[in-house]
DNA sequence: GCTGGCGCTTGCATGGACGCAAGTGTGACT
DNA sequence: AGTCACACTTGCGTCCATGCAAGCGCCAGC
């Protein structure tokens, strides 16, 4: 900044990704975890960049925030547009990929990898071992278009117009506890009375699970016992008979310690199950060969996630 | 491409200049002269990038010729589409710099600086000592949106609708020739008669600039002893009694060794002087100044350029 | 058929960008 | 007030990308 602004062109796009990294941040640090480089590297780029234009593109304010001044802004925007081309880009040419070779991102729940998924994807190794899976858990909803992942398995059909997806099953949640809890009788068949039992909710704030909602219109919050927004640590409070559970039925049928607290699953609860990809990529060898395989390996889990009992068959 | 195609997203904007760049020059070395760097880099760099997309982008054709593929030509695409982002992005942070100081790239024609602008960015330089003024001579119409020039003297009439212009004089031409090869007689008043002297002209496919269209209407060829596509050099050549030229009247005028063949100016070989600029950076303090002195320089110079003879004043 | 020119390709030495780690400043919570 | 956490800033050593230069292949022109 202080030597002479000998305004240059941009002569070095990457510059544009740091300023949107660090626009989006507002922190050098968060900036530099996205780029996966090193915090001083940040700080040393955008000086860098600052002194070459002549420009000052951040308000360092105290706190360590960095604020886009207007020329800041104003570079900001452009880089997102850049993005999004160059994430366009990469999907178009992956998409003209045919070899059965590479890479493949999948993200999904927690759960569904850990009770159904990973079994299916040990089965898509055995018949495509040059594809390397990456399976990343995250409960949030990664950006497909910014190719965060290649395929995802998610609880809602997809809204976005350029996503591409299938619905694989239904899903279906009901109330479960410990044989011990619930004393080893037969599930009821009428409707559930939480009441009677203690009950493991959800944290307070949890807005938009489904079963949160529904919890907090048809459970007494005095009922509630334990509370936590693992659903994990749900499933093996209710296994150590902390209480009654309201779980998506793959979980908690496949426990030998938890039964059903009513017999039929809550349809209020009811989800579907969607797997999705970017339209760009649905005709990818490797793509279209994972749809392949987790579509016909959902088709066998399928009564595990309709929640269908054994004695139904 | 040996490698495991592990398609990866792209990671380097820059590398996008780079297909870009081998794009539009077919070739490694020109695409490295265009983005300063060395070929090897060029090179390498190339290489690097079709290993991690697991693409290749140019088919290696014999003779060093890059011939993009498919996928290339997409890559060059984005990239273009990127390069009027940062262009614009260019001039708008430029166009924001109210310090009168920096660079400032100007272009004219060669004969125009030679006679009319030097002076003028003389008076300029001495008014902002703070700006550093990079003339660049070049007969091309540089791109003012890609920023290859801040302000450019042209000789026509900007079309471009993101181009913002002022006239500043007519330019007259007519034809000039040695006072020993007219006999240093007085100029004629009538129309010229070329077939009376030997004339100096343009080389035979120059097409688009007026003069030579117009001799070659106008003067019978047999009368051509002497082509060359420089019209200094049709000014050395005319000054040595070689023939008689077209020229300029900013050219032909302060010629102590020259003298019209005609009174007046050719009236079709009118043209008019243009200042212009990137609407973006008209208001950009060291262009609105720019603007400014040679505007009010060119009020001098006007009798030179539109031919009035010192006579007429 | 040889020579010169041009451009791609590859080995080698260097410099600058990078990661690391220590230092500093600011705000929040007790 | 004191401590902690967090983030920016700066010095230092390393390593990789780069430029340079030599080698190779192709084409054209004498």
């Amino acid at each position: 900044m202080q030597a002479p602004a000998y305004a240059v062109p941009m002569d070095d796009w990457n510059d544009l990704r740091l300023v949107l990294a660090i626009a989006r941040n507002g922190s050098l640090t968060g900036a530099a975890k996205d780029l996966e480089i090193n915090h001083s590297t940040a700080f040393r780029r955008l000086g860098a960049l600052e002194d070459a234009i002549g420009v000052r593109l951040f308000e360092r304010l105290p706190g360590g925030v960095y604020a886009p001044t207007q020329a800041g802004e104003r570079m900001a925007a452009t880089a997102e547009r850049i993005e999004t081309e160059t994430d366009a880009l990469d999907r178009e040419i992956v998409g003209r990929d045919t070899s059965l070779t590479g890479r493949l991102r999948v993200t999904s729940s927690e759960t569904l990898a850990y009770r159904v998924l990973t079994k299916q994807i040990a089965k898509f190794r055995e018949l495509h071992p040059g594809i390397l899976v990456e399976l990343v858990i995250d409960n949030r909803v990664l950006n497909l278009s910014r190719r965060e992942a290649d395929i995802a398995l998610r609880i809602n059909r997809p809204r976005e117009g350029d996503l591409y997806g299938r619905k694989l099953s239904d899903v279906a949640w009901t109330a479960y506890g410990s044989r011990s809890l619930l004393a080893g009788g037969a599930p009821a068949t009428g409707p559930t009375d939480f009441a009677a039992y203690p009950v493991i909710g959800w944290e307070e704030n949890a807005s938009g699970i489904n079963a949160a909602e529904w919890m907090a219109e048809h459970v007494p919050s005095q009922a509630i016992v334990y509370r936590t927004n693992s659903i994990v640590s749900q499933l093996v409070a209710a296994k150590a008979g902390i209480g009654v559970a309201v779980l998506p039925c793959y979980l908690g049928d496949p426990e030998p310690d938890l039964m059903r607290l009513v017999r039929e699953p809550i349809s209020a609860l009811g989800r579907e199950l969607w797997i999705v990809t970017h339209a760009d990529l649905r005709r990818t060898a490797r793509v279209r060969a994972f749809l392949d395989v987790i579509g016909e390996g959902m088709t066998a889990a399928r009564p595990l996630l309709t929640g269908s009992l054994p004695s139904d068959g």
